[in-house]
DNA sequence: GACATGACGGCAG
DNA sequence: CCTGCCGCCATGT
């Protein structure tokens, strides 16, 4: 496609994020990489800030490669990204996600 | 059209 | 180990 417009790298996040199983996370960095922009994990991030048009996008279970949850603040508060993880049975202790490499999704083969 | 910003990541100091 | 800078791409001013 000689024309790649934005909103296909929105529909792809989105997409991808969907995949992501309940009680799993991902990262931005291995999103973006799954979508071929590698390096520009910032891009997924904000397209998740997009995705709050989008209730069916669980942005809760993207953060950063730390396992951190970078991005509590744009959600209704920042308790709420946490509070969402723990309903799906993660730990958060310090805005960071317990046993992280345990719980990691990788959308590898997603898209 | 240039400059600053951002839910990141990697590397250098 | 911790802090800081650069690269990444699209958006707003």
């Amino acid at each position: 496609m000689p024309h790649s417009t934005t909103s296909d790298f929105f529909s792809r996040v989105y997409d991808v994020v969907r995949l992501i199983p309940e009680g799993r996370v991902s990262t931005y960095g291995d999103i973006a990489e799954c979508l071929g922009m590698r390096g520009s994990a910032r891009m997924v991030g904000w397209a998740m800030n997009a995705a709050h048009s989008h209730p069916d996008i669980p942005a809760h279970r993207v953060v950063n490669r730390n396992g951190m949850l970078t991005g509590k603040h744009h959600f209704g508060g920042p308790r709420v990204m946490q509070q969402l993880l723990e309903q799906e049975g993660h730990t958060i202790e310090d805005d960071q996600i317990m046993d992280f490499d345990k719980v990691f999704w990788k959308p590898t083969g997603a898209v």
